[in-house]
Parts: C-alpha cells; sequence; structure tokens
DNA sequence: CTGAAAGCGCTAACAA
DNA sequence: TTGTTAGCGCTTTCAG
C-alpha cells in the first residue's frame, strides 16, 4: 500500500512527477520514467482509485440496476453491458432491487453518492421518482426496454411491447389456436411493459373474436407453473398459452407435462425473451427474442453521449423482435 | 451536488459541524442538528461517497468474482451475496471474468486499486498468483468452492466435490446402471473441481468395475448437448449421464430427446448445482445440492472477520450436499 | 456545543 | 525536464 509520495521520496523526485510518470502524461526522460516505473513495481504499487476519483471528479463508473441478477435474462443483459462498457473504458457496476421495488430508491440514491456517471435502467431498477432525483442530482439516465402510463423520466431505447403481443397472437392464430391462454406479469409497479405484452395479445385476439384467459403470474418459472395449472383447470382449457417471458413459460411446460398433456400436439407454449434455456427445454421453446445486444449497445451510447455533453443526443429507433419459431407451438388440435 | 462546505456556510457554521449532524455523531443541540439537515435536505445534498472513503481509508465495499454472471448458478450466488453483504452493512460489487480467465488477473488487480475491503474469489474468478497479489496488498480474500492441486491461495469455504461425484455415482448404481457416460468441464485452469468431480464419480464406478466413457463440456448447455450426442453415438450409448453441473445436464437432456430417447425409461441424466431450472426441465432433473446460501454466509463470516482482525479465523466445516432426487433418473432398463 | 486544522492519495495547472 | 501549489469533499482529533 504505497503511494505515489512513498514513491517519490524513494526516487528522490516530487509527487506530481511520479504521477506523470504512471500515467504517461508530461514529458519526462525516459530515464526517469523507467526508473519510477521500476520502484513503483517493486514496492507493489497499486494506484488508489479511489484519490483519482477525487482529484479527477470523475469516477469512470457507470451502473445497470435491474430487478433480479439471479434472473437469467437479466444476466446476460448485464454480461453484455459489462462488456460494451468496458469498451468505453468504464466499469460497470451491477445492482438489482432483489425484486424489492421500493428498494429501487435507495438503490440509485446510493449509486448517485457513489458518484456514478450514469446509470442503465431497466423497468424495476428503480422509480421514475428515483430516477428524476438522480438527474437532478446531475446523473446521467438511460431507461433500457420502460414503458410507463406517465411518461418515462429519461431517455429511453426500447422495443415495442405491443407488438410483442401482437406477435405471438398472430403466430397462435395463424396455427389455427381458438382457445388461449395467457400468462402475464401481475401489473405491479415497475411492470407496466408487461402489462402491453398482454394487451397487444389480446386485442389483436378480440378482433377475432377470441376472448383470452388471464392468469397472473411474478416473472418465475414457479409462478408461470402455479398459473399453468389455473389454465388448465379452466372447463375449457385453452389448446395455446403464451406468457410475457420464457421463464413464466418454461414454467408452463412443466405443468402442462405433469397434467400429462403432450405439447405442442395437445397444447402450444410461447414465450418472450429468448433466454439461453429457451433453446434447451423439450419441446425447445418458441419464443419472441428482442436483439438486446443492438438495445444495451445504443442505451449506453445515448448514456456516454449524455454524459460527454453531446448537443444534441438521438434516440434509436425501436429495437426488432424476431419470431423464434421452435417446437413449443403447434397446429392446434382438431 | 452540494458539499458540505455550502451547507455550513448556509446555516453559518463550520463544515465539521455539518459533517457531525449528517452522521449523527459529535453532540450537537437538536436545533442545529435539525437546521442543518433541513437545508440539506433543501439544497438536495448527497454525500461524496468516493470522498468519504478517501477519508475514512475504507471504502465499505466486497467484491465477488465469478466466471460469469448471466450463468444462473453464479447469478443465484450473486444475488444472496449481495444481501448477506447488505446485512453487514456493506455494498458488493459482482464481477465476472466473461468466461476469459486470464482477464481475472486484472480484474482483481483493479479492485484491489479500487480499494475494495475484501473480495470472494469463485474458482475460474481469478487466478492463484492474483489472489496472492491482492492479500500482498492488504486485500482480504476468501476463495469459495475452490479445489487446486497446489495449496488454495486464501482461506476457503467450500463442499467436498469428491463426495458429489461419488453421490452421483452411487445413486446410478444403486438403480442398476451399468453403462455409464460422465460430461465434465475440460479440465481447464480454474475448473479443477470438476475435475474432482468426475473423479469421485470415476472412482466409485471404477471399484465396481465400470470404466465411465467421458466427454468435455464447457459448462454451458450447448457445451452438454454436444457432449451428450457424442456419448450417443458411441457403438454401446450409455444408459445413464451425469454430467458435472446443471446447464451441461440440461444439455444432454436435450440431445436425448432430440435423438428420440426417452428419459429416464431409456437413459437417466443427473446434474449437479440444482440451479432453478432443475426443477422446470422435463422430466425434472435429479441433482445434486450445495447448501450455498450456508457457503455464501460462512464465506462472508470469515471474510468480515479477516477485514476486522479477528484473532482467530476459524474455517466451517465443509457444506452440506444433497440428492435431490427428481425424474429424470429411474431404474436402468433392462 | 461548535470550530480550527490537518490529512486521506491523487491530479492539474503553472512555474522554474 | 521537474517542482510548487492548490484542491477534490469529507472525517477526525483536539481546542475553545
Amino acid at each position: 500500500v504505497a503511494t505515489i509520495y512513498d514513491i517519490a521520496k524513494k526516487v528522490g523526485m516530487t509527487a506530481a512527477t511520479v504521477s506523470n510518470a504512471l500515467n504517461g502524461k508530461g514529458n519526462l526522460s525516459e530515464a526517469t520514467r523507467h526508473r519510477i516505473l521500476q520502484v513503483a513495481q517493486e514496492m507493489g504499487y497499486r494506484p488508489n482509485l479511489i484519490a483519482r476519483s477525487l482529484a479527477q471528479r470523475r469516477s469512470q463508473t457507470i451502473a445497470l440496476s435491474v430487478p433480479y441478477i439471479a434472473n437469467p435474462f437479466y444476466g446476460e443483459i448485464a454480461a453484455t453491458t459489462e462488456v460494451v462498457a468496458r469498451g468505453y473504458g468504464v466499469r460497470t457496476l451491477i445492482v438489482h432491487t432483489n425484486e424489492d421495488y421500493p428498494r429501487g430508491d435507495a438503490l440509485i440514491d446510493d449509486l448517485v453518492a457513489q458518484r456514478v456517471e450514469g446509470i442503465i435502467v431497466m423497468p424495476g431498477g428503480g422509480s421514475p421518482k428515483a430516477i428524476r432525483t438522480a438527474i437532478q442530482a446531475g446523473v446521467q439516465v438511460v431507461c433500457l426496454e420502460w414503458e410507463e402510463e406517465d411518461e418515462i423520466p429519461a431517455p429511453s431505447v426500447g422495443i415495442d411491447f405491443l407488438e410483442v403481443g401482437r406477435l405471438a397472437a398472430c403466430h397462435l392464430l395463424e396455427l389455427g389456436h381458438r382457445r388461449i391462454g395467457l400468462i402475464a406479469h401481475g401489473f405491479a409497479k415497475g411492470y407496466f411493459n408487461h402489462r402491453l405484452r398482454a394487451q397487444g395479445f389480446s386485442e389483436v385476439l378480440r378482433e377475432t373474436g377470441i376472448e383470452v384467459s388471464l392468469q397472473f403470474g411474478k416473472s418465475t418459472a414457479e409462478s408461470g407453473k402455479k398459473a399453468a395449472y389455473a389454465l388448465l383447470g379452466l372447463p375449457e382449457p385453452p389448446t395455446a398459452i403464451f406468457a410475457t417471458n420464457d421463464l413464466m413459460a418454461i414454467g408452463a411446460l412443466a405443468a402442462i407435462w405433469e397434467k400429462g398433456y403432450s405439447v405442442p400436439d395437445e397444447i402450444s407454449v410461447m414465450g418472450f425473451d429468448d433466454i439461453e434455456m429457451a433453446s434447451f427445454t423439450h419441446p425447445a421453446l418458441t419464443t419472441i427474442r428482442a436483439d438486446n445486444v443492438y438495445l444495451v449497445e445504443q442505451s449506453l451510447r445515448v448514456l456516454f453521449e449524455l454524459i460527454h455533453k453531446q448537443e444534441e443526443v438521438v434516440l434509436p429507433p425501436l429495437g426488432e423482435l424476431t419470431l423464434m419459431r421452435r417446437a413449443s407451438t403447434g397446429p392446434a388440435p382438431s
């Protein structure tokens, strides 16, 4: 835990010089620079990033806030965020509310106290109020995949969630399904976009005169399973189920197998997100994929433009959606 | 972005007093304390944690380093670490090498530069060399679930990986299997404990005169699937497969279905970790569960004892293992 | 009950 | 090519 003073003393020079040497700034003779580097090495010098951040008034750090990091959907996003941010020479703090929505406020607050330079917030990763406070405190924020009844509290990059539902509905309709179930995340704070997924889905079906049976879940496989059980217990159980995320769809698959139905011959199932696991269920899960890499890249681009006070930040177009047609959906049984 | 000076000026007092008021230290009159708090509020004061850390020489932060955060196994561990650490009043930095083992060195280095007070390192989250350097730099480290040929570079809490393999072998033996396949993570740096899982497994079987067919994977479902394909292509394909983690086991399930075999009637499959998904595969995956909450709690306890220079830190006993007997394993076909 | 002073480890002009 | 000086925002004795 040597400081630049320690090494300055040792080489008989001043701290400023050492600092310059260490950072490749100023013009020092190759000789002294070399000497300094070597001594630093010998003394096991480690820069103190805390001191540096204070002096520079830049933490070189951004944060990503999500609801729950053990959810692989967010895990995948966290991983790509970290990589892309590193490309910008910046560290990423990964934080989550642990599904405890109100805690998002404290979380965001703490991030501004830590003086992160920007925050990417996903729905459920912080309340609009907390976000507005953060922005007032001078921290840049961009909302990723948000959707709100009111205005979204910061520049936002995302997808068309209504379209997600519509795509799903059309797919099932094309396959001839008429009795259709829907599993959606309960319309709680921070999950408004699930509502839109459900809405797009229902609307398309209603136009065809189909009334969907709705059950609520909580974005986990467990809850999806429970919801599916409820659907299967109906007097006229659905021949197709759409869950507003893959985890719940996977739970639904489990319920269906347990009840002895076969997928997709008797019941079709589809989800949304295309998490890694979706390719490995039995049968492989039909789902809708958003281009998350694109979304992360764009939100980071926007965030950095904001941070560097670009005159005009242009928000990217909505991310594309792809139907990943796999084996869990098939023609409606006759 | 007001500082304590700004608010000191406003209330006509000195920064020290404001600091005390804000932190509930010293003895101020209730009146001024109240006044200060109020003004702070009005000015939208946010403490600067960077400055505080520098002054206190304590970052109040620890880190958890894992190979890949999008892997739900690590996601679950990260989530519980964060919760438990918060109980100690400390923030957790979640970092991963992104499967790029050599990067672990730079990662750990950066953490010491950030002056985290301690690091929990999981296998693949950092090299022994990097860990030793960190310790020399004064950062406490505890290794979680490690296993090495050489000495583990820091106090360690974990489980008996040989026993994992043995348990799996016994389970399959009891079910009458004799042609048995094994999918193990390639014996690369940072994955030595997979080797032990495999070894425990093979040893038990060898004692019974059974030679296992081994295929290597890379801890992903995709790689597990590929490995299983290889196993199934054997002249005498196995009637049971053990994969050294659940993700690979899930990949194996997918391969087996694709090839048209049925589980468990024709082929049994089991894994290790008991990730959330293991309960939702079809059929539900038999696996072995380590008590990760216990392990995380203990490693954090040890870490904090180290940080606070407890005279004698006692390492906890190895974590318990539980066979989670589910539907993916059954009697060997006759 | 409040203030003065020093310092945490580093950076950033500006001089010399 | 190197040194001086000031300061980042906060904490922490120790006085008053």
